[in-house]
DNA sequence: TGACAAACATACCACCTGGTATGTATAACA
DNA sequence: TGTTATACATACCAGGTGGTATGTTTGTCA
């Protein structure tokens, strides 16, 4: 593991390379026609470096779930929910920096948790579980938070944190789903507004 | 043509049946997945009679969307929404009816047209604007239901029908998204149930 | 300095894919 | 009856895929 003086300026490590341009091939094909030699050929990676370190197609599909997506759920959602006091508000905030922020080829490309998902659950169990992994960390995040939430009334006591918090993330997804296949802000600005109402119904 | 005394007895149009077939592997593989071989070795169908009736893969993807997909939506929810009254029983009857007969593969597969949504999208624009359209005429349906019921009486007349309709359409699908990767049922009624929630909160 | 393993690089391969070229049986029609 | 178009069937092919075998460089440590 060198990582000392040699990466000093830029030079990332090579393993870490693979997986962000894995991820965005995979974002933009999905993972079975993710291509190897794009993958490649987007870096100046050799097949022998990848081999290297991930034995096969799969393992770097796997791993770009556990490191990136867990990681982006993480940072985007979860840190930020847990360490506000009103969980409502920093949602909206959340979603409205968020969709501020999307770039048109994010928005055509969709949720890169959702498309796994779609794309992978009935056809290879080990993706299957792993974004169940983090999408059960981004419901259980927002679950406490939800709850913490109803202790400081900012929540109504009443709902159902659980189905709650289910019900948020499968609405997000599937406006980012309408979103992306009619290719228009307009409709994810408004499909999210939405979701803002519904949030706002859960004051006390 | 002919299916005038051939067919009589079970024979169904071969290009119907090649169809057909064709719908479940994409259900199962998703379209770029999908092999062609395999769709022919599930029927006694052969090469030359596929390329037959169609000039391409890419059409045949698009006319499982055109004609299977299609009528899928609006026998399913368009239609039952514009015959009754009430759109909100009618509603969460369908939610319910289609929650009880969903078998475990079907479950596991998730929505066909959200699948094709979420992989076609970003890659093909034929595949995008014919998923479009369908997504269009199941919100278009939705929204006249809605009128409909606000002139009768049976949902509140301050909800922005377009809006709603949308939002309805982006929370089944992303409920079904959710089951999909859980593989649970019961997910599924969770998150069937919050909809509903969802639909009683726009009555008068 | 020598040995050894990690970190790549190159060349190659079997397999499967969508697609095509060509052949054939059958029905319709002149 | 001869002609022609439809509706298939069979055999084949170029290209791209994931994966591997083997070589080479480079850093580390004894």
């Amino acid at each position: 593991m060198p990582s000392t003086a040699k990466n000093t300026e830029q030079e990332l490590d090579t393993r870490q390379v693979i997986l962000e341009a894995a991820y965005e091939e995979i974002h933009v094909r999905g993972f079975q026609a993710a291509s190897l030699s794009k993958i490649l050929s987007s870096t100046n990676v050799t097949k022998g470096a990848l081999y290297h370190y991930f034995p096969t197609k799969l393992a770097l599909g796997y791993a770009v779930v556990d490191e990136i997506l867990a990681d982006h759920i993480q940072q985007q959602w979860v840190q930020p929910l847990l360490q506000a006091d009103d969980p409502i508000t920093t949602f909206k905030n959340i979603i409205m920096q968020l969709g501020g922020e999307i770039t048109e080829e994010d928005l055509q490309c969709g949720c890169p948790l959702n498309n796994l998902a779609q794309e992978m659950a009935p056809i290879d169990e080990g993706f299957r579980s792993r974004v169940e992994a983090v999408y059960r960390a981004w419901r259980k995040g927002i679950e406490k938070a939800l709850v913490k939430g109803q202790e400081s009334g900012f929540v109504n006591k009443n709902v159902n944190v659980t189905s709650v918090a289910t019900m948020i993330v499968a609405s997000l997804e599937g406006c980012m789903g309408l979103a992306k296949n009619s290719q228009s802000k307009k409709v994810l600005f408004q499909c999210g507004q939405s979701v803002m109402d519904y949030l706002e119904s859960l004051r006390p």
